[in-house]
DNA sequence: CGACTCTTTGAATTTTGTCAAACTGAGTGG
DNA sequence: CCACTCAGTTTGACAAAATTCAAAGAGTCG
């Protein structure tokens, strides 16, 4: 994995990790004005109907995307880590046609639009990279979509957990085959598309069936070839690079993994 | 609405509907080289797995993206009509992470990604359209994903047919309030992630409840009002631009409505 | 007229949701 | 340090939604 010095950018650190980026590229990006912010638990940062002129990055803690239907539902359709940018879609779409909220407290990056557009003007290749990440999330849409439409209660919360961990992997957030889960079990209905009683009840299953640990908001994966078996996990859908991949072996063999240092 | 002449080159009218190109800018276009191919309905043009250098644009007929589960499940995830890049998104994704298909005998025009790149690396401004129509193939998602997840099957019908009722109206192919419905009902089954089974009966409701009247291909909708109020259909997520809304009243007033000519 | 795909129907079963209540654990203030 | 609160989790019983299986009907095309 290429060291990113902890004084770069994070957004710099965020397209390299997609995209070698050149100095002048990265010279170009670090220039980007920043408003830094930190926000609690459970709050909004965009709604539904609101026409930002700015975008964010998640630079700590987790987010999440999420719709609320004409009868007070909410679906969760995305769940945001470090290095994430959520509501990039805003350059180019006036209109939020979804909310993001806090799902921890949080540090945000907040970039202009209009600085934003500048630097993709200027500079196709981080126009290409950024456009990308976009893909990347419609991606997850599509993989989230089949899991709810082709998938019961029980493959698709054990899919959610495997995208989790691989996803916080990528990033160096697991270790030993344990990883934050800050999400509730209400969270976890709204994501999956189910109720909380049934969510609960999937996750003493889990549990039962020894491939999970979870107490509390931490979760340890217990057994990853059968979580992954029983979900139908293939993450090609994350467009992952070979080094971020780091393709997962049984959680036996965990002690030998090249995880990433602890940060 | 704009008229543009049947003699410009696809992807311009498709473009020109979502922003205006400038003469220059419009040139650049068509001198984008465009080989096109006939299919005949439920054909792949890109299977999970490719790693295309090429994407297309539907100048005739449907098409339809899927994916195909571990367990040989089929997720459809977007239909796609005269005028959309259904798989625009392998521009900047090596790997196909679905799949491709035609519904119906289809025209299309494809498009090699270097020269699609290098017109980007270009105009900023087309390529910001193109990122932009990719953002709402992803905002499109995001609404299926709710409506997979907060919806019961009845209402994910009909939020189905509104959409491609609203869809359709843009590119003025509904004419009072009938149009074509391309899809068997194992399609939309395998679109709102129901039994084959299930969608039957659900239709049987809608016709009965005289929302729509539904013949062979040919759709029709008799109450648009209680169609949209049932689904809790909201257009937004469509980000159409106005003279493409049409803000559809009842159905009753179709006769007034500002319907685009036939082609 | 077949051969075919697509639609329709009925009955039994499974999955999941709903409701209501109890339990747990982490603060908080007296 | 002990009630007390509060959010989050757990449980049970019942109801609703949707699936499955199997078979019959309808429409279309050569």
């Amino acid at each position: 994995m290429s060291a990113h010095p902890s004084t770069a950018h994070p957004l710099v650190r965020k397209l390299s990790s997609i995209f070698d980026l050149t100095e002048d590229e990265k010279a170009a990006v670090m220039r980007l004005p920043l408003q830094i912010v930190h926000l609690e638990a459970d709050q909004d940062i965009v709604r539904e109907g609101d026409h930002p002129s700015r975008s964010c990055a998640v630079l700590e803690g987790f987010t999440h995307t999420y719709k609320t239907t004409a009868e007070g539902k909410r679906q969760i359709l995305a769940f945001h880590l470090a290095g994430d940018t959520p509501d990039l879609q805003s350059i180019h779409l006036a209109v939020m046609d979804c909310s993001l909220g806090t799902l921890t407290r949080c540090k945000l990056g907040y970039i202009q639009h209009d600085a934003l557009r500048d630097l993709c003007a200027r500079h196709w290749r981080i126009a290409s990279v950024l456009w990308r990440t976009t893909l990347i999330d419609a991606a997850k849409f599509r993989e989230w979509l089949t899991n709810m439409g082709r998938r019961d209660a029980y493959s698709r919360m054990t899919h959610l957990l495997c995208e989790w961990v691989v996803r916080l992997r990528a990033v160096g957030l697991v270790e030993d085959w344990t990883c934050e889960l800050p999400m509730t079990q209400v969270e976890l209905a709204d994501a999956i598309g189910t109720s909380t009683v049934h969510v609960n009840r999937v996750l003493q299953e889990l549990r039962a069936a020894k491939l999970i640990s979870l107490k509390g908001q931490t979760l340890t994966v217990l057994n990853w070839e059968r979580l992954r078996d029983v979900s139908g996990f293939d993450p090609t859908y994350l467009h992952l690079r070979p080094d971020q991949r780091g393709d997962l072996p049984h959680a036996a063999h965990s002690a030998s993994m090249p995880d990433s240092a602890p940060r």
